[in-house]
RNA sequence: GGAAAGAUGCCAGAGUGGUUGAAUGGAACAGUCUCGAAAACUGUCUUAGUCGCAAGGCUAACGAGGGUUCGAAUCCCUCUCUUUCCGCCA
């Protein structure tokens, strides 16, 4: 949600910023502004008026201590059309500030500079490439087949449990889960974040803070019966940590493992062949929580902190600068990571790390105190370091040799086993 | 799930209708003192909205939402949460 006072002071700005994320409706920033000066005429006559009764209250105690009791009377009467009117006043206020509120969370956050212009992700910019595409071996497999070889992870068993989009991981392929994860928290660790698990639902709170709410109802599953989200990601969860806080010790750093649930409606077809796209996936997610000022050299740290896992890894992997058009609501500069699976041959998202700057925080009131020791608002930041399904799907293919998969020298002492046969 | 008690500022903790935005203590910050520190003393010390160039003014908030009243942290109603006890249970 955009600072009401940022959309006032610098209207065409933010509307020549919205423009690269493509969006159409800037005419909802021009009705903000209306409303705003609207609601603070309003204000402006109803803390007059409640100044007058105030002062009218004060006159009776005293009057009443004298034991001029008639006068007491007689003033109270001028209290009664005065309080009519704030009543009114009141509701009127209410109606504009949600109306208002209404707005401002229709409106995307603004794209920092270096967003490219651009509509669709064929536009995105690649930052860099880094690493050599794998040359397999002539039978080499797609990582479901190779699964199935193995006996890694079975998504039929999984329908039967539960649905399509919900794996159950077997043996070596349960087993590389928890060292994947193991292995990322530990590099989060060393890196200086502080760990934390965190509720696996949310609250609609929650849900809104981080801008899940609302709009974005559909991508979550709800559990109605106690108004649960299931978490899409644990930056739900662990950015909300600090909401209606007032924060001193900046940077905050937080890494979580949690499973994440998302709906995934309306996608279908090759994409979500294997492990490209589940319902429910492991995911270990850095946050952090920001000065303003220093947030985009916190941004490159995660993000050279996702490519050292990657390095770890020894996949290949290229970065992108998102466009406006490929970029979520609330962001203000994405950058995406893909690595390369070399038997499907295509790039898949690993992970995705974002600058929310204030859009969150405003939401969710997250404050520290300045040099002046004024309050403002910090900036948020997230990354994936990182998501498994997909890292797994690369991590088989590429390594796949002749009679097995090799395990990456990083990941042994967690998988234990350093081949898969 | 049943019963009881409670929810006040960074923390502890007063306050049961009229200068209480809130006593007192602690913490924190600044200053005096000191070679420095401690102690002592002095001062500062909630947030948000709004008006103003500023100084500063006004309004709101004592878990949340309603109500009574000229006036509520204080009275009434609803809700939420916390703690303790009982039951159930990993």
């Amino acid at each position: 949600m955009l600072e009401i006072a940022n959309i006032r002071n610098n209207a065409e700005e933010v509307k020549g910023r919205l423009a690269v994320k493509n969006f159409k409706e800037l005419n909802l920033v021009d009705e903000a502004i209306v409303i705003d000066a609207k609601r603070r005429s309003i204000q402006l006559v109803l803390d007059e008026n409640l100044n007058k009764q105030n002062i009218i209250a004060k006159e009776i105690g005293e009057l009443f201590k004298q034991g001029k009791k008639t006068e007491a009377d007689a003033r109270k009467q001028d209290s009664a059309s005065l309080k009519e009117q704030s009543k009114e006043l009141e509701a009127e206020l209410a109606k504009n500030e949600e109306a208002l509120k209404d707005i401002l969370v229709r409106i995307p956050n603004t794209p920092h500079k270096s967003v490219p212009v651009g509509k669709t992700p064929e536009e995105n910019e690649v930052v860099k490439q880094v690493g050599e595409i794998p040359a397999l071996h002539a039978a080499a497999q797609p990582h479901w087949d190779l699964a199935k070889k193995y006996d890694l992870f079975d998504l039929e068993l999984g329908v039967k449990l539960t649905g399509a989009g919900f794996p159950v991981y077997k043996g070596k392929g349960a087993k590389l889960q928890r060292a994947l994860v193991a292995f990322f928290l530990d590099n989060a660790i060393d890196a200086g974040y502080l760990e934390v698990i965190p509720p696996h639902m949310v609250n609609a709170d929650s849900a809104f803070g981080t801008g899940q709410l609302p709009d974005k109802e559909g991508q979550m599953y709800y559990i109605g019966l106690d108004q649960f989200y299931m978490i899409p990601t644990a930056e739900v969860p662990v950015t909300n940590m600090v909401r209606d806080e007032i924060l001193d010790g900046l940077p905050k750093k937080f890494v979580a493992y949690s499973p994440c649930f998302r709906r995934e409606a309306g996608s279908y077809g090759k994409d979500v062949r294997g492990l490209n796209r589940v319902h429910q996936f492991e995911k270990v997610e850095i946050v952090q929580i920001a000065h303003p000022d220093k947030s985009y050299e916190v941004l490159e740290e995660m993000v050279k902190h996702v490519e050292g896992l990657l390095q770890k890894l020894e996949l290949p992997y290229r970065i992108l600068r998102l466009c406006g058009g490929d970029m979520s609501f609330g962001s203000a500069l994405t950058y995406d990571f893909e690595v390369y699976s070399a038997a499907q041959k295509r790039w898949l998202e690993v992970s995705s790390v974002s600058n929310f700057e204030t859009f969150q925080s405003n939401r969710m009131k997250v404050r520290f105190r300045d040099e002046l020791k004024k309050t403002r608002l910090v900036h948020t930041l997230n990354g994936s370091a990182l998501a498994l399904p997909r890292i797994v799907a690369s991590l088989l293919e590429n390594h796949q040799v002749e009679d097995g998969v090799n395990i990456p020298a990083a990941l042994q002492p967690y998988t234990v086993y350093n081949k898969i046969v």
